[in-house]
DNA sequence: CGGCGACTTGGACAGTGTCCAAAGCTGGAG
DNA sequence: CTCCAGCTTTGGACACTGTCCAAGTCGCCG
């Protein structure tokens, strides 16, 4: 399961490169939630020649194989989640955009029929929005009310 | 409910300008998802020197008084949601960004508490993902598959 | 009515992501 | 093993979203 995913792309009929090698690697050894431009830092310090537009272009392929998850949090910049198996849902602190797994069975509900507006759904996420440690004490800091 | 949200804006010391009230109104007379940029463009067209810098910031300041959502959807810009009241839910097409609103009382779970990382948690969302019924259309179009 | 200070302005700026023509490389055919 | 078609990469330009700041404006209180 770490390495077959070069198989996966070449039974595809995808060709395999050096740049989607090591996109491949620096997604696999890394279980947190990475920014596409983390990503291109962190291929090119194998691969120094990488572009961003590859990254990019490699990520959006990726995802739509189902490799990686596109995380659409409130940050600026969309996350890769290469942890895609236990489909798993995020915290996320409003303050500073850090992000937490959910890993137990915690699952959104399924929605009737009648709610969904002529869509063809696939997927439910849920994202629980809050403060983090981290924020919280800073904020005590800041407003000390006493 | 309709108009006192000058009010609200008053009572907490914030001052009554003119481009506030126009944000205000645009929000107010649309019941869709709005991005900033459509806000700054339909509040230019009854204040036509509104900045933009002042439809980001009032938009924020909306945000943190509770009376409008920051919606980070899949799309490129962040929408703006003034139906605060009935709590709900979205869907969203992963091809055009369309959005539409889960009416029923369909919730997230709430989350154990070893599941919260030290986090304060204040809200949880769930997106439905999927595909519109007009997309679907031209997929088929596209790939008629015989 | 006058002044304090919150608010707005507009333009510069940073970050994210897309696009494109040209050059490079993979993988299959011969 | 070599060659070629065409899939990929490159790198730079570009569009868009959102932030920041100094200067000027104007709402609100006294």
């Amino acid at each position: 399961m770490s390495a077959p995913l070069v198989d996966r792309l070449r039974d595809r009929g995808y060709r395999l490169t050096a740049q989607r090698r090591v996109v491949a690697e620096v997604l696999a050894g890394d279980n947190t939630h990475l920014s596409a431009d983390e990503v291109h830092t962190r291929a090119a310090a194998v691969l120094p020649e990488i572009s961003r537009a590859t990254v990019y272009s490699t990520l959006q392929q990726f995802s739509a194989l189902g490799e990686v998850r596109e995380l659409a949090l409130g940050g600026a910049a969309k996350l890769y989640d290469p942890n895609v198996e236990p489909r798993h849902h995020h915290l996320v602190c409003d303050r500073c955009d850090a992000v937490y797994d959910v890993a137990r069975g915690v699952d959104a509900p399924d929605l009737p029929a009648q709610e969904h507006h002529g869509m063809v759904l696939d997927a439910a996420e849920i994202i629980y929005h809050g403060v983090c440690a981290a924020c919280a004490d800073t904020a005590v800091i800041a407003d000390p009310e006493e």
